[in-house]
DNA sequence: CGTAAAAAACAATCGTGACTGTTTTTTATC
DNA sequence: GATAAAAAACAGTCACGATTGTTTTTTACG
């Protein structure tokens, strides 16, 4: 604001998406929900308060109330924020296998790289607090099951020659699903222990390619 | 204990196990713990504060701090009891499997009853909050790790000639164990989908039968 | 009578939402 | 184009309710 520049003119036209304060309104809005999935993540759902999103935030707390009326508003944020990033990530990552024939190796690598991303200890705490939080829970649900519904979608796309048989596709994602999310959150609160977690992932790798119908 | 009998003088002897008040002293612990027990499935660890668990145990909060000096303690506590319960719970289902030829299947339901019990959610609440509370994980660490090795231990002795090859013993275990508690864990946030349970469960069956070295 | 259990009262802290004031940007008017 | 009015971003403070741990009082048993 403080430099004289002949595309002042510009702002005026579109209306009040491209303003300054719009502008920095957004990077404020941004700054805040992801220091909220920062708190998520560190301090876990119960600590994530709003003077300590703020702080984490670096901003005042007077400033973030502007910008979300109350606490969970900004939970809300966040979770919008986390579903987009979870399915852009993960559509990123099934994009980059190779299409012609996809392995399961990769697919599978794929699901547990997002499942051990500090993304996903957000959403796991999220989701736990929503077992006894009625608002939270009203907010988490719809995008909770978009995101399975969205993951089940893409992975029939990736193997159309198995939707050929329903009834095992959904038995190997079912197993991929509980069996890696449960290493995920065994991870969280016992002593890594790589061997077991490479011996695992191996075996559930054979399990699925003895699944997977013969192409 | 509402007879009274001459061997009230006895609880003099010995010190204060076995007076009147030491045995509603007991009582009253009980009822305050197992009252904690109840808030951490019903409202959560975060909400399991001290008028909480009072009101649910339905004394006052002034008696309940006579027994457990802070929050910290009760839950300690609470943690003791039910590290214990789930001990003995899994031993009677164990002792109560066919000892001569163990079945897959039995040893597998244990696990399964044991994880979709109330109590695996109060230790699943208590093992989300240690995850941020340093002191609360002091406290449930042990515990934890102990019900493991002991799980393991009793698997070893269930399936001794399953011993002779460890390493596919150790990888089934962790497959049940990531498996089941996976599933446990899945039905507390989303819909329940008991076909695919059952699918997933018999499938994890067959798969624990080809691991198993043949008798 | 003394001691332990139970209840109540207390002070201190923390989180929340609402409120007030200040600065900066946008809009409207001449 | 300059200036006034309006709106938005931001900061700080306040009161309320809830939780915690401590202390004091009452009750009941031995």
């Amino acid at each position: 604001m403080n430099l004289k520049t002949s595309t002042e003119k510009v702002k005026a036209q579109s209306g009040r998406e491209t303003g300054r304060q719009a502008q920095k309104s957004a990077s404020t809005r941004k700054i805040i929900v992801e220091a909220a999935l920062s708190c998520l993540i560190r301090y876990g759902y119960a600590n994530t308060t709003t003077p300590v999103i703020a702080r984490e935030a670096g901003v005042s707390r007077g400033a973030m109330m502007h910008h979300f009326s109350n606490r969970l508003t900004v939970i809300q944020a966040a979770i919008e924020y986390l579903h987009e990033k979870r399915l852009k990530a993960f559509r990123r990552a099934v994009a980059n296998l190779p299409k012609d024939q996809p392995q399961l190796h990769d697919g599978l690598k794929a699901y547990w790289k997002h499942v051990t991303h500090p993304l996903y200890v957000a959403f796991h705490e999220l989701t736990v607090a929503a077992r006894t939080d009625r608002d939270l829970a009203r907010i988490l649900g719809p995008a909770q099951e978009a995101f399975y519904d969205e993951w089940y979608r893409m992975a029939g796309e990736l193997f159309p020659d198995w939707q050929k048989d329903p009834a095992s596709l959904e038995l190997a994602m079912d197993l991929v699903n509980t069996t890696l999310e449960g290493m995920a959150i065994r991870r969280l609160s016992l002593p890594e222990n790589p061997g077991a977690e490479a011996r695992l992932f191996k075996y559930l790798e054979a399990c699925l390619a003895a699944l997977k119908p013969a192409d």
